[in-house]
DNA sequence: CTCAATCGAGTAAACCTTTACCAGCACCAG
DNA sequence: CTGGTGCTGGTAAAGGTTTACTCGATTGAG
C-alpha cells in the first residue's frame, strides 16, 4: 500500500526535536552532542559551538525523562510542608526553591494538610519521581509513612526531631532563644499574667515551643497558671476561638504569646471584635515572623524564624548526603530572635500617667528597642 | 579475579526493586505486572491478586519516569505563577492541585516573580518536564517566551487574554460584575470621591479592573478625577505607598478601592498609621477575597473571584485539550461578586448623629447586606 | 619517514517501562 | 478426534538519553 504506517515516528516530523535531530543538522554523533549539552571538556571548541548552534535553531531541549532514567540521577529535591494555605510555608518555598536551584536542583512540592492520606500520596510522589532528598517541613508528622523514603535511602531533614538513621539530618531550632526574649520583654513592661495558646500539640515544633514558653516564663519567676495554655491549632480561627476563651475567662491575662503569627493574628482579630485595644488591654507576641505582620493592625512583635536560613540549612543537609561528603552534619541549628513592633506594650492599669492614646505603647518600644 | 565487577546491576540487589523482580516473586512476566498495575481488565483476577500481593510486599512504586518515556504522557500540568509568596497564588495553588490530582494530574509550579528570566526558566521547566498543558496565572505578562510553549503543541489556558491559536484557551472573568456591585455599593452610601489603587498595569487583569471601575463609576455619575487613580504593584508595600499619596494629596477621598487584597491591606495599614479610622474616616474595598481577608481590622469588604472556580475552570480547559475532547471551548467565564464586611461605610461627615462609635460602619452594614 | 601514543568522536548498550504482536492453551463444535 | 476460535500471557521493540568502550586520526619522536 501506499500508506506503510512507518513504525518509528518519522525523522522528518517537524514537532519532534530530539537529540539525534540535532546531531544530524550539526553532523555530529549522538554522542558529541549529548557531551556538549554536559560541559564534558574532550569535545572540540569548534564543533561544540556548531552544536550549541543547531540547539538553539531548534530551541531544543533534552528531555528530562530520559536523561534521569539512564543517569539515575533526577536533579529533584522533595519539600513536603504541612498546608501551602498557611503564609509561613510560601515563604519557605520560596527559599527553599532559591537555594535548590542555585545548586541545580529543582523542587518537588508537597501539602498534606494534616491529612494522612495526603502525605501518602505526597511520598508516593516522592519515590515515583525519585526525589534524590526529602525535606520534611511539616515540624512534627512523622509517620511510619516515612519509613518509605528512609528504607530506600532517600536522605531526609526534619524539623526538631527526626529518627537517628544514617541519611537523615535534623534542623534543631532554639525555639528557646526567641522566647525567652519575648517573654523577657514582656516581664520587663510589667506582664505577670501571660497566656500561651499553642500549636497543634501532635506537632513536635508545638510542644517545643510551648516547652520553651514555659521554661522562660519560670526563669521570670512568673507562675505559669494551667489556665492560661490553651491549645489552638496554628490557623486564624483556632486564634480567633482560643482568644475567646481567654476573653470570656473570669480573669483576662495581659499578654498572649502564640505559637505562630497566624494564630496571633486571629488573636488580633478576637480582640478587635471584643472591643478591645491591643496593645493598652492586651500585649500580643506571635512567631514566626511571617511577611504580613508588618501590616497587622497593630504591627505584630513577634519572634523570628528565618525561613530562609531553613530553606539553606535543609537544602545544604540534603546535599550534604546526595552529593556524599564524607561526613554529612546530623544537626543545623536554627535561630530564633525578637522583634518588637506595636502589638506589646505596658500591662492595663500600669502607667496610667502615660495611657492615654498611644503613649504607653510607644514609651514600651523606646524603651525596649528592637532586639537585633 | 573474584570481583567481576557486573556491568548490569545485580538483580539480587535489595535496593532495586523493579518491575522484573516483582514479576519473578509473582512467577509471571514483567507484560502482567505492568497490566495488573494499569488495571488492563484481561489480566486473569488471580493472578492479578498474586502481583498486587507482591507489589504490596515489595514496597513497590512503578518508575515514572520510564513510564513517560514510553507512553509519551507526563501526566503533568503546569501552572506558572507571578508569586508565591502573595497570598492569593497558594490558595490558587491548592485548588489546581486538588481538581489536577482528582483527574489523575500531578502539577509543576513555576513562580516567576514578574522576572523574565524566572519566567524562562519556568518555561524551561515546563518543556523540558513534558507538562501535558500549561496554566498561566501571571495576569497579563504573555511574553514572547511563551512561544515555546505554543510552538510545541502543549495545550495553554490564560487568564483574560491569549493569543488566538489552536490549544489555547481563556478564562474570561467578568470583573465588571462585582466592580460595579463594589462602586455601586459605595455610591449608595453616598461616596462621590473614590480613588481606585490599580495594579502594575503592565498586566492585562490590572488594567481590566481599573477599566471596569472607571466604567462602574461612570454609570453612577460620578467624575473620576485622573488624580484618583493610581499605580500600585499588588503588594502590600504598594498599597502603602499609594495610600500615602492619596492621604497627602490637598483633599482625601472618602474610599478607595484596590485592584487587589493585599493592596488594600497596605491601604488599611497606612490609614491607621496616619491615624485615620477605617470606614468612619475612610472605606476601603478590596478584590480577590482571600482568606486573611476575614481576619483585617476592620474586615474588609471585597469583591470575590472565586480561586477554586479558576483553577477548575483552567484544569477542564487543559484537559479538554489533552485529552482531545472534540471541540475545546476558547472561553471560560469567570464570576466576581461582592462580599460586604466592615471596611465600608458612610462618607465621614455624612450621618453625624449616627457617628460616635460603630453606629455608622453598622448600619452601613445593615442597610446593604452581603451581596450573595 | 614511519611508528606509536594520545586525544577526540562515534557505536552501542543500558536505564525501566509500555504495548504491539505472537504463541499457546483450552474449550467447543463439527 | 480434530480443527478452529477466543483468551490470556509472554516476548521483544521502542522511547531519549548517558556513557563505557572502541576506533580512527593526528601529531610527535626516533
Amino acid at each position: 500500500m501506499t500508506d506503510p504506517k512507518p513504525k518509528r515516528r518519522s525523522a522528518q516530523n517537524p514537532e519532534h526535536v530530539d537529540i539525534h535531530t540535532v546531531a544530524r543538522l550539526a553532523n555530529v554523533s549522538i554522542a558529541t552532542v549529548s557531551r556538549t549539552i554536559n560541559h564534558i571538556p574532550t569535545v572540540n571548541p569548534k564543533m561544540a559551538k556548531r552544536v550549541r548552534q543547531v540547539i538553539k535553531e531548534l530551541n531544543y531541549f533534552p528531555n528530562t525523562q530520559a536523561r534521569s532514567l539512564v543517569s539515575g540521577r533526577s536533579r529533584l529535591l522533595g519539600l513536603i510542608v504541612s498546608e501551602i494555605t498557611n503564609p509561613f510555608f510560601p515563604e519557605l518555598i520560596q527559599g527553599f526553591e532559591d537555594v535548590a536551584v542555585e545548586h541545580g536542583y529543582e523542587i518537588l512540592i508537597g501539602s498534606t494538610n494534616y491529612d494522612p492520606e495526603r502525605m501518602k500520596r505526597c511520598i508516593r510522589r516522592m519515590v515515583e519521581r525519585k526525589a534524590e532528598g526529602v525535606a520534611v517541613m511539616t515540624f512534627g508528622i512523622e509517620e511510619p509513612l516515612l519509613d518509605q523514603l528512609a528504607d530506600r535511602n532517600v536522605p531526609l531533614v526534619f524539623v526538631d526531631v527526626g529518627p537517628e538513621r544514617p541519611g537523615i539530618s535534623v534542623l534543631r531550632v532554639d525555639y528557646h532563644h526567641g522566647i525567652r526574649q519575648g517573654v523577657q520583654h514582656l516581664a520587663a513592661l510589667g506582664h505577670r499574667d501571660i497566656a500561651f495558646i499553642t500549636g497543634p500539640l501532635k506537632l513536635h515544633s508545638a510542644q517545643s515551643r510551648l516547652a520553651a514558653f514555659q521554661r522562660a516564663v519560670l526563669e521570670c519567676g512568673i507562675v505559669a497558671d494551667k489556665e492560661r495554655i490553651i491549645e489552638g491549632d496554628h490557623t486564624m480561627e483556632g486564634g480567633m476561638s482560643a482568644a475567646e476563651k481567654l476573653l470570656t475567662g473570669a480573669k483576662l491575662p495581659t499578654a498572649v504569646m502564640c505559637s505562630n503569627d497566624v494564630t496571633a493574628i486571629g488573636v488580633l482579630h478576637e480582640a478587635y471584635r471584643a472591643g478591645l485595644r491591643v496593645p493598652d488591654d492586651l500585649s500580643v507576641i506571635g512567631f514566626d515572623d511571617i511577611h504580613i505582620t508588618q501590616m497587622t493592625i497593630p504591627p505584630l512583635t513577634t519572634i523570628q524564624m528565618s525561613c530562609f536560613e531553613l530553606a539553606k540549612a535543609a537544602v545544604l543537609a540534603l546535599r550534604a548526603h546526595v552529593e556524599g561528603t564524607p561526613e554529612p552534619k546530623r544537626e543545623y541549628p536554627i535561630e530564633t530572635q525578637l522583634v518588637v513592633r506595636e502589638s506589646t506594650g505596658f500591662p492595663r492599669g500600669a502607667m496610667h500617667g502615660l495611657r492615654k492614646g498611644k503613649g504607653a505603647s510607644s514609651g514600651a518600644r523606646a524603651e525596649s528597642s528592637t532586639a537585633r
